[in-house]
DNA sequence: GTCTATAACTCGATAGAC
DNA sequence: GTCTATCGAGTTATAGAC
């Protein structure tokens, strides 16, 4: 408990963070299962006795990594569902700055949902914060709005899986799609880019009342 | 039971067939990495030896189970984009039976996800048939639509992935939204099954001129 | 075909010099 | 703090008896 508590720090390139980057890649990039300590030493150009020195074991510095990386995902959701802007900013808001940030680390929702379906007890329980967003303002404003007509009757927790799964399952299903459309690698990023503006289209277009 | 429920081949009961279904069980809880072959055999209550005697190594074995279970997924998105069904029906026909085949089957978006994701090479020259289904005609079935004005302007592509990210997506990620929104293993059973009716009405009313 | 026993190897972790 | 050397557990794969 004594040092790194939190973790999104400017780079000052001690050895420390130098395997911490390594580690998110490795962990990142192979799992738990698939990472090796010793492909972690040599991305971080030292031994793999330091790695034990740094963190003890491969298992405390697989939670570190997780902890980090989920950290960086919850503020754009507690954002979602919990402030008090205006329903249809709001959506906006959240799919443009949610497929943003996703864009920008692709590797993000492919190693949590692994870790939350491999190890569910080791996720809850060590790697997920206890303060999670909760819904029910959100759900609220949803209820709030169809009651004003202003869009059509639906389930607050469809529509929050329904704006949820177009952001994220793409980039997930990302090497697919390419070869399911014939897309060029070029043409996938054009691709994935555009649906910060298709995803809010559909979205609003399916809650017209 | 002597038949299992969703299976399609024959039952016959072979050792080879036991061993077979273990290692498909296993791979898909685990992945290639974290499968062992002692648990395999365990399963299959066999011993360690006779997995090699039927399949060479474990390399062999997990390609065999990898090729099975997506060829299990490709008629119905080859129904899907090949078929000359009428323009609707399509849309209701593949949403429910997609989230029907997923929901009997939820481990296999994830498994073949990760395949996908961290061994590419061997999933497109390895595992993934030569011959698959070509989109042209559901995306000239989609511009069709679009110019005779029964659904509003949208890109085919873009239509085709937000409709399979909300089927699939909530499968993968169910942990999340078990506990995100509350639910419990009752709940999140009913919700996954709501949305066969959910998704079909938020397509069609995202479609709508 | 099926088993037991074991070889061959990988990998996380530690000891101890500097 | 950083290194080299090595241990010991766990894993895939094979040899050989039945």
């Amino acid at each position: 408990m004594a040092k790194t508590d939190n973790i999104q720090e400017p780079a000052v390139d001690t050895t420390e963070q130098r395997i911490f980057e390594a580690a998110r890649e490795v962990f990142t990039q192979k799992g738990m299962d698939g990472a090796k300590m010793q492909e972690i030493a040599d991305r971080a150009g030292i031994n793999k006795a330091l790695l034990h020195y740094y963190y003890r074991s491969k298992e405390k510095l697989y939670e570190m990594v997780a902890r980090a990386i989920v950290g960086k995902m919850l503020p754009t959701i507690r954002q979602l569902l919990e402030s008090e802007q205006a329903f249809e900013d709001k959506i906006r808001g959240f799919i443009d700055f949610y497929i943003d940030i996703i864009g920008r680390n692709p590797f993000i929702p492919l190693f949590v949902i692994t870790e939350i379906n491999k190890h569910p007890e080791r996720f809850f329980e060590t790697i997920l914060p206890k303060d999670l967003p909760r819904p029910e303002v959100f759900f609220s404003q949803v209820e709030a709005e169809v009651a004003a007509g202003r869009i059509r009757p639906i389930a607050p927790q469809h529509l929050l899986v329904n704006m949820i799964s177009m952001c994220i399952f793409p980039f997930v299903a990302k090497p697919m799609i390419r070869i399911l459309l014939g897309m060029s690698p070029g043409e996938i990023r054009l691709f994935l880019e555009e649906r910060k503006r298709e995803v809010t289209a559909f979205m609003l277009a399916g809650l017209r009342p």
